[in-house]
DNA sequence: CCCGACCTTAGAACGGGTCGATGTTCGGAG
DNA sequence: CTCCGAACATCGACCCGTTCTAAGGTCGGG
């Protein structure tokens, strides 16, 4: 589909050059960026960007829906741009390597939804890599 | 099974007063504290636990297994004592209140697994609680 | 050409978490 | 019982990701 910086552009939103090179830092497969990583990309195409228009920008795109934020544990946030597919994801423990996998959403059943409207399920799936198994 | 506290006697592990006040801190179904509201609670029993012990203390059981750390949306991290029972969890994306509840695992497929060695898997539905819906 | 709305900036502030130096407590050896 | 080393706890400083604030820039409509 449309890359995310073609969707922006027929949004009703001012597609200034700082949130341009942002939003083009997040485009592609498999990519789970911090903010911090957004931040460098973003500067390699345009120094001047500062860190406070990453985050509102990030902040943004996810409250547009075009991003996912997700929380790691090493307390960073990681900015999803894969939104089209379903995915859930697989990551390593010991490295933090994290890739995108497809696999069948689990279902809550009724008596155990407590009166709550469901809207999504993220699923991680924790292993560890190949570089990470003890070798042998 | 036996609570918290006495599954630790039972390790060779000093169980020392600011330990224990930790520990029962833990104790309970649905608990899923921050860091901060232990050191709280901790503080309420025995006034002159320090924070980084509090840190330290919990550290050590998620290294042993009896509790399970779990990363939120707003960057704290929680700790839930309930290692016993596989369950997944159940939140409002709203006011953050978040269950237990029993699902099925979902499966990942073999060749969805890039060569990681699976360990486990964490499912959050994401969900507006009772009191969060729109009234209405 | 000017104004208001919106966007961006740099840097200070904030908060959860970590670290290092120091003091305390415990248990076993003598 | 006393001493010693190891393990534990404490305090406060520090780190780092994120958010806030005050000020400056940009754009489009009137």
């Amino acid at each position: 589909m449309e890359p995310l910086v073609a969707r922006l552009r027929q949004r009703e939103w001012r597609l200034t050059a700082q949130r341009r090179v942002i939003a083009e830092a997040m485009t592609g497969e498999h990519v789970h960026l911090t903010a911090d990583e957004v931040f460098e990309r973003a500067r390699r195409a345009l120094p001047e960007v500062s860190r406070a228009t990453v985050y509102n920008t990030l902040h943004e795109l996810v409250d547009m829906g075009e991003l996912l934020e997700m929380s790691h544990a090493d307390g960073r946030k990681r900015y999803d741009p894969n939104v089209e597919e379903r995915h859930h994801h697989l990551v390593c423990i010991d490295c933090g390597r994290l890739l995108d996998v497809h696999a069948d959403d689990p279902a809550l059943a009724d008596d155990q939804r407590h009166g709550f409207e469901l809207l999504d399920v993220q699923v991680t799936f924790r292993a560890r890599c190949p570089d990470c198994v003890p070798a042998g």
